[in-house]
DNA sequence: CATAAATGTAAGCCCTCACTTACGGTAAGT
DNA sequence: ACTTACCGTAAGTGAGGGCTTACATTTATG
């Protein structure tokens, strides 16, 4: 799963707060709208946005639909960030280092 | 440093080429926008949010301004993504399990 | 001291996208 | 069967943000 989509998913503040809802435990879409600041449908359209991501899975429960949070998704943007987090510390040492040469 | 920011930031992928630029060390504004298909006074706008974000330092040398990546901003989003992923393993867990009973 | 180089800022345009209302479709209940 | 519950989709709207051009500022250079 792309990275990029993921983080574009997790840009949006209601996507986040549909995300911490589901940290708990997976729910159906009408539980996770109903404290939400916005309406059913909005929730849907993040809904997807966020499987597309590969941040959300979906079960169908009869009527219901679950969802639940995906560890693929969050797996890929660890992934970026560690690599990114790599070659930050590498930055950082070797401008450290240059300062140090340069005194 | 507020991972919220960071992640807006990162959502964009001008500033993730930007990024990606300065993965290898510090450079100064010139030569970042040199090769990027955008304006010049547009990549000081996605510094500026990059810089806010806690994501880039900003360090003025005479004329030029060398930016380079911040591991702060970084780390910051990178905790936030380990406790996601221990809930969203902690779910997974929990959802086979179910299902296990259920069977 | 005058000119060029390097960069940040302001104003404006345009496009993306988040949200709402309205609607359609399927499963559950009575 | 009819109604209700649950959910996704379509169309339309409005605000936010990314980009550009033009300008201001500071430092180097001749």
């Amino acid at each position: 799963m792309d990275y990029e989509v993921a983080i574009a998913a997790l840009a949006d503040p209601s996507r986040r707060a549909i995300i911490e809802r589901l940290r708990e435990g997976a729910l159906p879409v009408g539980k996770i709208a109903h404290d939400l600041p916005i309406s059913r449908p909005a929730v849907s359209q993040h809904l997807r946005v966020l499987s597309n991501a590969g941040l959300l899975t979906c079960a169908t429960s009869g009527n219901k639909r679950i969802y639940a949070i995906s560890p693929e998704g969050v797996d890929a943007l660890r992934r970026y960030l560690d690599c990114l987090w790599d070659d930050a510390l590498a930055c950082f040492a070797k401008a450290a280092q240059d300062t140090k040469d340069q005194e």
